[in-house]
DNA sequence: ATGTGCATGTAAATTGTTACATGATTCA
DNA sequence: TGAATCATGTAACAATTTACATGCACAT
């Protein structure tokens, strides 16, 4: 059932599932078509939460029969394309959401941890090769997030403070990650003992 | 296809995917039934990764076909049961998926931040609202993990070191959540201008 | 002319969860 | 005697990704 919405609930009318609501939110920020969606969320959220081009253009089509976002043509050329903007329901449904009392769900599928967490298996060295990798994961990671910063303070110039937190939430998770390694190498690595 | 490979390679044998190795790893750590390996899944990795049954007893049955673990029958009393211990094959499939050079993905599906990100379409108190609920949210889970530390320093005890680093992170990133958000509300909140 | 980017859309495959089906054992 | 726990297994379902299909615009 090719649907957006999240586990078919009893309620009549369909609710709609978080890829939905990015759709929408992507939307109100200023995305106008299904590419700039995806681009936005390329250049933004995609660090906490992903989305495909199979859930962008039938997302929109879905809001648009909804009444929470319009569209109309607006060809480039020769080249089709469909613009979208938030009706006032859609803003009203996107405060809904963000306020809506709800689980909140954290999902987390990390492989490295995996990894870490079955090193025992392995001997010190290897098993510190794992640790090392881990931590250079995350040293990435903080150097791309680092680099976005300049774009998220444009948009707090523009009034949107939100992404910047987010950011920073991003950093400092990964700048843990990256002490705590640092910490437990140190312990474990002299390997020539006195 | 219900297999617990990613996707097909072109390789002859079918490769196991991460399912069939957190199966492996656990019945090397010593959870023999498929019951058992549920608990310990529960009791340790769920923060970073989740299986549920329908993927562990058809892993039992992938890994035992491939010769990676021995299963037998061990009913307790009429209630029948299957114990599995790993081969010394298994044993060198762990440590070469554990030391196999190769991307580990870190996945994270946020509803939380996803709000947070889109908070600007909110006015202050309840975009505040929704960052201090991902700071309560962080700070249960801290709570949670806690709560498992002495579990952890048993098994360290037993020469298994490393699910303790993978609880450290897991706490040491929550911390940092918690500690981005005090310092935004604090900055955000004073409501009332001097 | 050719590769990259803009642009939309869907079919098929994959991956994973939920719910069901079944029944024994243990404890209150 | 009834609920909780132990124990195994699978069918149906839901959610998401990958790959395909198509074609214009623009720069080199």
């Amino acid at each position: 059932m090719r649907s957006l919405s999240p586990a078919s609930r009893p309620s009549g009318l369909a609710e709609l599932g978080a890829p939905a609501y990015v759709v929408l939110g992507m939307v109100h920020l200023g995305a106008r078509s299904g590419y700039e969606i995806k681009q936005a969320v390329e250049n933004s959220i995609r660090f906490f939460w992903t989305i495909s081009q199979a859930q962008i253009y039938p997302g929109l089509q879905l809001l648009e029969a909804a009444g929470l976002i319009t569209g109309r043509a607006d060809p480039q050329g020769r080249r089709p394309r469909r613009v979208f903007e938030t009706t006032r329901a859609g803003e009203a449904a996107l405060r809904d959401w963000l306020t809506r009392d709800e689980p909140m769900p954290f999902e987390l599928r990390d492989t490295g941890m995996l990894k870490v967490f079955f090193a025992d298996a392995l001997d010190r060295e290897q098993a510190l090769t794992l640790v090392r990798a881990i931590r250079k994961r995350s040293a990435d990671r903080v150097r791309t997030l680092r680099a976005i910063e300049p774009a998220a303070r444009a948009a707090e110039a523009d009034g949107n403070l939100y992404p910047g937190l987010t950011l920073r939430l991003g950093i400092a998770y990964h700048q843990a990650i990256i002490d705590v390694c640092t910490v437990f190498e140190r312990q474990s690595a002299p390997s020539r003992d006195g």
